[in-house]
DNA sequence: CAACGAAAAATTTGATCATATTGTGACCTG
DNA sequence: CAGGTCACAATATGATCAAATTTTTCGTTG
């Protein structure tokens, strides 16, 4: 089997549509970090590095503009988020709200085998931290909380999760850049204790914790060199 | 001045480019529950409907979809949203969290005059309920909150309840079309009363309270016959 | 004479449309 | 009821038009 078109990238996944696949592209490039705050975004740009025509990548981008992933400028132009300080803070509190809930939920419906899965995305965390591998960390990192939301039963609550993550993604890429994978310290060996013991509520406040340590960090570094 | 454009609809703004407008129209029809949950929505169908080509059609509609205002149905199919029970919880508990949040900073940060443009819009929505507008209720019910919203000075908020708003919309007017605009009860009086006593605790509360009142009767009637 | 600034041309990018292609579901037939 | 065929709707492209930014040029001024 033989791929004879030409296909600079964006992998050809056999069946979904151009759209989508150039929107899942961006996305994945804007939650690890592969694209800087305030990096402006073409359209011609794109159809040029993804091979593919405008009328797909103009839908991924008004896709990832409603998502908060990506910002229109007045203009026509388009750019990757700059976060202020009270953007944070207000991605602080929506996180806190949103994401303990998550947390809740999950933890009143996992059972042992999926606990179990998750304590291995965490090992793999610790391997990416251990190794100074700052895409790794982010790429982990997303995996530990996206499965465990995944488990919360709640398509509504995750939505919202989702498009806070896509926010502050490229953000969180620089402060690992800057101060390496071991500086962003993490709750999950607390959340996994709690959710083998089934303490729903355990859970919620250590997630909690995990956000707002996370967050006023990356607030910390943004507001020294934003 | 003559418009001498055809312009079946769509109300032509004059600068704001073409899958804005769309974009807009269509926002408006879902929120104030101009389309009908289930309804299937199709882009040749708009294209001629609004007198304007598919591409704007097509961004239009893939930013609703990410809004959550629209679903894609898997099958290149897209329609208006039918909430399920488990939605709707979600959606108490987000809005709760996040509007309540919204009114406490708006309450912080209004002047007297702003107070008494809120009271007016509320007045206007007494009128509608009174006349039995339902369309009348449901447009100034938004303003209502949209305005109290605007001045919490939280963008980031904003846009999360405005997502959520878009999803109960369309269910919203079909509660208010089955029973009327007397049967869904409110606590704006409260909420003013709270804002010219700077009580921002109060007014949290009291958004809390509308919010859950609204949306449980939303729940108990679409679970009778959805 | 150099430097600054404004106006105009050129280039780049975005927006829209018409058209060709592909995939989906319905209908008909054996 | 299975398999094939047909019609319709969605997807994708390239061409064309419009807008905005950048660059260039020219005139004025210190």
């Amino acid at each position: 089997m033989i791929k004879n078109k030409t296909s600079e990238s964006a992998s050809d996944d056999g069946k979904r549509p151009a759209h989508e696949q150039v929107y899942h592209t961006l996305r994945s490039q804007i939650l690890f970090g592969e694209m800087v705050p305030g990096q402006p975004v073409t359209i011609q740009g794109l159809t040029d590095s993804l091979g593919v025509g405008m009328t797909p990548v103009r839908e991924a981008i008004r896709r990832l503009i409603s998502d908060g992933a990506l910002v229109f400028q007045g203009n026509r132009r388009v750019s990757v988020p700059v976060l202020s300080g009270e953007d944070i803070e207000q991605l602080i509190f929506a996180r806190n709200a949103i994401e303990s809930e998550l947390s809740r939920r999950a933890a009143l419906r996992m059972n042992k085998k999926e606990v179990d899965d998750l304590e291995a995305i965490d090992r793999n965390l610790d391997e990416a931290i251990d190794a100074g591998d700052v895409s790794g960390y982010l790429r982990q990192n997303y995996a530990f909380h996206a499965a465990l939301y995944a488990h919360a039963d709640a398509p509504v609550l995750s939505d919202l999760a989702e498009r806070l993550w896509l926010r502050f993604g490229p953000s969180l890429r620089i402060v690992c850049g800057r101060f390496g994978t071991q500086s962003l310290p993490d709750r999950h060996k607390d959340i996994i204790r709690c959710l083998r013991n089934r303490e729903a509520d355990g859970v919620a406040e250590a997630m909690a914790q995990d956000v707002e340590q996370g967050m006023e960090l990356m607030a910390d570094v943004l507001a020294k060199r934003p």
